[in-house]
DNA sequence: CTAACTGTGTTAGTACGGATAATACACTTA
DNA sequence: TAAGTGTATTATCCGTACTAACACAGTTAG
């Protein structure tokens, strides 16, 4: 279900977040879909199950899923929590990217094109 | 002469290293311009000589500074390596940003607005 | 009811990297 | 020669990621 990279240098409860979101903001998976269970998924992806609780409590917390004791997790009903997530992490991203374009003396002009020519670049590798 | 956060997540060293580069990219610092030996630097900003050497010497490994023994370290004479890594480093944070957005289902045309509207942001907050 | 499954919480231990601390050595220069 | 340079080594402290081994509470199928 999901590709762990073990030798990342990223956390992998974060890379447990990531791919999940991914997969909802996709469309792969819907809204009350049902999720692995900690012991389930731990065991699928042979990591710890107290690493995979601290995924699923992140994204709880996030708005993003709903846990209930019990029975199990399913995503959240409502997908606003996940767009928002999306939004606030891009846009910081690209702050972050221009911020260090400017720090180098980078003209707009400049971080644009470079901007365009790598979506470019990414976009016919696919 | 740096401005060090020691509440920032990131690591001072890197810290140290991002200023210089900056410094030397936006012309401030220029090429063969002494640069505070490792113990002054230290000093200046509080922390361990250790922490100064070692950023001094991950930018002498990528060629930004000359450091020679007994004398202290300079700004390269020649500005290549900065820019090389400068454009590396911005390439893959594009990248970085826009692999993001696909994943979360963005269109190209979605993902070039948000950049537009992030860079005019920024441009004008300046 | 019971057993097996869920999520949740706690505590302990290991490993690693950032940072500090205290030196020591080699080189340059006034 | 003395003071200031870069460089190297070793030890220690700290925070975080991760693992491990539990215990507890709720749900559900038999």
């Amino acid at each position: 279900m999901l590709h762990i990279d073990y030798t990342a240098s990223q956390p992998l409860h974060q890379q447990i977040e990531e791919q999940i979101c991914s997969l909802i903001a996709t469309g792969i998976l819907r809204p009350n879909d049902w999720l692995p269970s900690v012991r389930q998924l731990a065991t699928d992806i042979s990591i710890n199950p107290n690493t995979v609780q601290r995924a699923y409590a992140s994204l709880e917390e996030k708005g993003v899923i709903v846990s209930v004791k019990g029975r199990g997790s399913f995503v959240s009903p409502d997908l606003s929590a996940i767009d928002r997530i999306y939004t606030k992490n891009i846009d910081s991203m690209l702050r972050e990217v221009i911020t260090k374009a400017a720090l180098a003396g980078w003209s707009k002009d400049r971080i644009y094109s470079e901007f365009s020519k790598v979506l470019e670049e990414e976009a016919t590798q696919k």
